[in-house]
DNA sequence: GCCAACGTTGGC
DNA sequence: GCCAACGTTGGC
């Protein structure tokens, strides 16, 4: 049975990492450093395969969306932000020899031509149960249902 | 800048 | 193991 492939929001201030970061240079790599939630950190060490692709979200953004594509590259790997006190999201309690965090590679593929912003995917009802548009949502690494994946590629392309 | 919704921490 | 206090996220 061939892989399946599954899909993923990751969020991101653009301040710190935008889309245009990603999109500097063709097939563009980078490393999404600096998750620290459990949660976040469960789908990057364990769910997210290579070859899955991501929704690239601006948070804190105006107006907050959807702005891109990108393809996980590399699975889930020791976080090591995490061990320098030097790094933003330094963090004593994870230890190289038993890593509390972790995170991913990432390629770019592809950056709408609009961004989708957060009041037009509420008005699809195909995305109602999305975990982007539920309130009170923060999870900064979400996984995205094959359909909702397709709506919003769908809109990006019209 | 406000604040609701969460997640984490720590006293008990 | 409860839960209040606190910190953070992130839309508005």
């Amino acid at each position: 049975m061939a892989k399946q492939k599954n899909y993923w929001l990751l969020k991101t201030e653009p301040e710190c990492y935008s889309i245009d970061d990603l999109a500097a240079e063709p097939n563009k790599t980078t490393f999404w450093d600096g998750v620290r939630n459990y949660q976040a950190r469960n789908y990057l060490r364990d769910q997210m395969k290579k070859g899955d692709e991501v929704f690239f979200y601006h948070s804190n953004a105006d107006p907050p969306a959807i702005v891109g594509v990108a393809t996980v590259v590399k699975e889930g790997y020791p976080d090591f932000t995490a061990f320098d006190p030097n790094e933003k999201h330094y963090d004593a309690k994870s230890k190289q020899s038993e890593p509390t965090w972790m995170m991913v590679d990432i390629k770019f593929k592809r950056k709408f031509k609009r961004p989708l912003g957060l009041t037009e995917l509420r008005e699809l009802k195909e995305l109602k149960d999305m975990e982007l548009l539920r309130q009170g949502s923060r999870l900064s690494v979400q996984p995205v249902r094959p359909k909702e994946f397709e709506t919003i590629l769908k809109l990006a392309l019209a």
